[in-house]
DNA sequence: CTGAAAGCGCTTACAG
DNA sequence: CTGAAAGCGCTTACAG
């Protein structure tokens, strides 16, 4: 079956032309004469001749093909990312291949910024050691990213994204904010937990460290943290919570809610990402919005600027989010 | 940068061998005495020279990559299945290309499915036009499968695992059980509608044409059928709803409960897939589980063995779905 | 506008 | 065990 793909050289004979002239139909039509090209054309129709990508490739000393280096494939926020970046690379003539850095560790990882593997890098994953990635094949970050390591970037402003969350729940009235916060050392944490931190000390409400819960982004941390706010005691407990990710936001409001707690009446909840589904559950989620989709299309197309110019130029792209109010934040019950 | 890799005539002129010594102790050292190996693995070391991947597949006539073909990237659903998938190619030395069909049309598919970009498919997508798949590369299809393809598939019995629900459902007592379906046309609600029918039947609970609702999979559809659901009047409104997925019960039950009904006490509600958010909403969810990131897995290993036995058996392996019950679903109340 | 030829960076039968 | 040479299927400066 392989072999008997026609090349170029099967549609070059029965045109009666050279090879290098049927590449010239394929790549550069215009220098063609029209006579030879509606010939070759023909040829190309009566044999089903089909370009082979890969030698071309070589002979361009290219690959085709940009990798997205996603820490882990399972989870569902990337799946939109992932999305826009696909939509961009596509219609480029880009091979969008996909690697879980998860499992592998950087290992396996400095295959993928070979050159010979892939043209371009786009790194979704802010834990990988900055020296695998540095002075290799060009590379975007998006989301998150690598401290030390220079390269574009596209993400939000985390610490801003995280004021907008606790001014919400401050202009509600609420005094008690706590915050359950994602796995130590990422940087979309940090930058979370410090907007937390600022917003709360710029409106005069001291932060309180005891309000913090250590979380991973995960739905069973939320839970866990939701235990945490259970063992407090009434009187001390935050009467808002602002959770850096809205996985965890639905691990906790189940939680509270399978104690008895209600919802905002009890306790608001403000999540971080608004993935789909935090707007069907019930109550529906108050939460920061991502425009996941639009962050892998501007990525791509950073990316896709760079290799075509070749620009050196390691700039910030920020992306705006937005506050979305829905049922789970309220004034605090009177009297708390 | 690009031009100044060593290639591997560089290494051979290093350690004074043949290009074809080097190729050798790249791909097949046994076959190189000791000594020469030792000073080519040197010369190596010295470069820093990396085989180029592009070139090697273009000599074995192979492209060393697996294209994944999902309807719609931005479906959390498939990204643990990505996740199996990725999980075998990329330890078997493939690269996992994913591509989006949706927008796209059956024109890019094409494309995807030439020898020069892929050696391999999966096919995740049953509404694909098996007419453009068909003779083309190797081939296994996921979940979904294309009426009228034939190729080695990898699934769940989704009749039977219809029936599990209808069957709990049954079991707790209830006599009116509806069913919100997949899209139109789509295999996979066909097959859940049909073993909901069967189910009822086989229990001698006839099927009532007016307790399906016509959805898409979709959190809206979901919501959409919820609103169906109480416009019935509460005498002839089924007391028990299977969904052929887990996003439309989300829907239907965050509306319900909107409307001030209670789940389980007013409407059990069974789901299909499990997704992970569903165990951490509140009430959690009764589902059927299907092993997505196994699905991924096996389907890989299944493409990677036809690739390289070049076996031609279109078989179905069936994977083992599993009902969970959690507290979406209860007796009906007495009296209904 | 077109062709002959070299070359992208490997691999592998063939011969020794 | 090793090398010279052909070839995977394209592209492109060079010459005409």
């Amino acid at each position: 079956m392989k072999n008997d793909r026609p090349r170029i050289r099967d549609v070059a004979r029965l045109a009666g032309v050279s090879t290098a002239t049927v590449s010239r139909v394929l790549s550069n039509p215009g220098v063609v004469s029209q006579q030879t090209r509606a010939s070759v054309q023909n040829a190309i129709a009566a044999t089903g001749y089909r370009l082979n990508e890969a030698a071309r490739n070589l002979r361009h000393r290219r690959t085709g093909g940009i990798v997205a280096l996603v820490p882990n494939l399972a989870n569902p926020f990337f799946a939109q990312i992932l999305s826009g970046i696909a939509s961009v690379l596509g219609p480029a003539g880009y091979n969008l291949l996909i690697a879980d850095t998860g499992p592998d560790g950087a290992g396996r990882l400095l295959d993928y910024a070979e050159p010979s593997r892939a043209d371009g890098l786009i790194v979704l994953d802010g834990a990988l050691p900055a020296h695998a990635l540095t002075g290799r094949i060009p590379l975007v970050e998006a989301c998150e990213w690598v401290p030390g390591l220079s390269a574009p970037r596209v993400k939000i402003d985390n610490r801003a994204a995280a004021g907008l969350a606790v001014d919400h729940l401050a202009d509600l009235g609420h005094r008690r904010i706590g915050h359950v916060a994602g796995p130590p050392g990422n940087v979309l944490s940090i930058a979370r937990l410090g907007g937390w931190r600022d917003r709360l000390s710029a409106r005069g409400l001291t932060p309180d460290e005891a309000a913090i819960w250590q979380g991973d982004f995960s739905l069973d941390s939320g839970q866990a943290a939701a235990a945490e706010w259970l063992a407090q005691p009434p009187g001390q407990r935050p009467t808002a919570v602002f959770l850096a990710s809205d996985a965890m936001a639905c691990g906790f409001i189940a939680e509270v809610q399978r104690h008895g707690f209600t919802v905002p009446r009890d306790l608001s909840v403000v999540g971080f990402d608004d993935i789909e589904l935090v707007s069907h559950v019930s109550p529906p989620l108050t939460t920061i919005r991502q425009p996941r989709w639009m962050i892998g299309r501007v990525a791509a197309e950073r990316l896709l600027r760079r290799l075509e110019t070749g620009d050196t130029l390691d700039d910030d792209t920020i992306l705006p989010v937005e506050l979305v109010v829905r049922g789970s934040t309220a004034p605090p019950a009177p009297g708390v």
